[in-house]
DNA sequence: TGAGAATAGGACATGAGTGTGTCATTCTGC
DNA sequence: GCAGAATGACACACTCATGTCCTATTCTCA
């Protein structure tokens, strides 16, 4: 752990974050038992890994705001107008909407957390506003409305793909029109 | 019990209701004891009145749905198309948001719960396809998916005036404009 | 193949939530 | 004002998630 984690090392945490995500998404009282059977590992190489629950959460605090950011500078690059930008953010990130739900369906999950970065949703704003200005999203509605509108639409998205109710390869364009329609300025 | 209530009774219990359907609309595993807190009574007289968490857990189940088929007769009553009838739903159950998230936050949250009944998702179903059918909603996306974009945005709604980012009289009208404009079928 | 890493499967103590009971106190309606 | 309803404040046993051990087994790589 200090000096070069095995391959293994590295799948095995692996395995834990994303059964963490799966679960703590939905239900963030799900117990660590519940975890480590998705995880396919005992509990007790849970606990080697993470000796805390808090250690659980902190690491996939910070590995859900990093995968976040990812997908964030990606869609920046390729974007030039601050809607555009927008839509490609929603779009990048159906995919990871366990994250999502984790980091943001409770407000004060993280308050205190040291781990905890606002700056995700603090250039969402800019963006939201640079869009209002420009005309491209109705100036009316508040900027933490239409953060939460996103969000909701990603959720809904990502639940409807996983159902299968939704194809994967339209998931991105409905999502993008059902945001952009909805919250165009009138003109 | 047997006989008749007495308005005590009535108000207590009605209490309780409320503070369950508060906290366990964000979180199912709110304790009892929050529960009892926040209806600023015992946890002794919680468990005298729900001897047990799922007889409470039915009864808020069976209010909630009674609630919202009460605000579904009168949404419908005053509606003439298929779409008209949605907007005027959503606009009615936005003060209902906590049982809204209570009810459907978690699909499986009732699976095989005998109190449970699926007619308010049937008959939302129906509505949104007689909707599609009259060329108002976008055919081309799944009822399913249609109503869980419904629910989102009225918990958001319901949200942002809780935490005072959106005016009380204004939330109707921005959550049914969000949902024509977004699900509008493409002229 | 052998050494060391990695893991599984327990036992055990602890704390929080739950369910049940009892008793004293407060409130309500006649 | 009084009887009975309604409530609050405890005490207790029980369950379950958590955290900490320890040991036997399996896996990985040199």
């Amino acid at each position: 752990m200090t000096t070069t984690d095995s391959g293994v090392r590295q799948r095995t945490r692996r395995a834990i974050l994303e059964a963490a995500a799966a679960l703590w998404a939905r239900d963030f009282s799900a117990s660590l038992g519940d975890i480590a059977d998705r995880a396919e590992v005992s509990r007790s190489t849970l606990h080697r890994y993470f000796p805390e629950r808090q250690a659980l959460v902190d690491a996939l605090l910070l590995d859900s705001q990093e995968s976040l950011e990812e997908a964030w500078s990606t869609a920046v690059a390729a974007s030039s107008t601050p809607i555009e930008t927008l839509e490609n953010i929603m779009g990048a990130i159906v995919d990871l909407a366990d994250r999502i739900l984790f980091l943001f369906s409770d407000p004060a999950r993280f308050e205190g957390n040291p781990h905890w970065r606002a700056d995700d949703d603090d250039g969402m704003s800019d963006l939201i506003r640079a869009a209002q200005a420009s005309g491209d999203l109705d100036a009316d509605i508040a900027p933490t409305f239409v953060m939460g509108v996103m969000y909701s639409l990603i959720y809904v998205t990502a639940e409807s793909v996983a159902a299968g109710t939704l194809p994967r390869h339209k998931a991105t364009e409905t999502v993008v029109r059902i945001f952009r329609h909805g919250l165009t300025a009138r003109s």
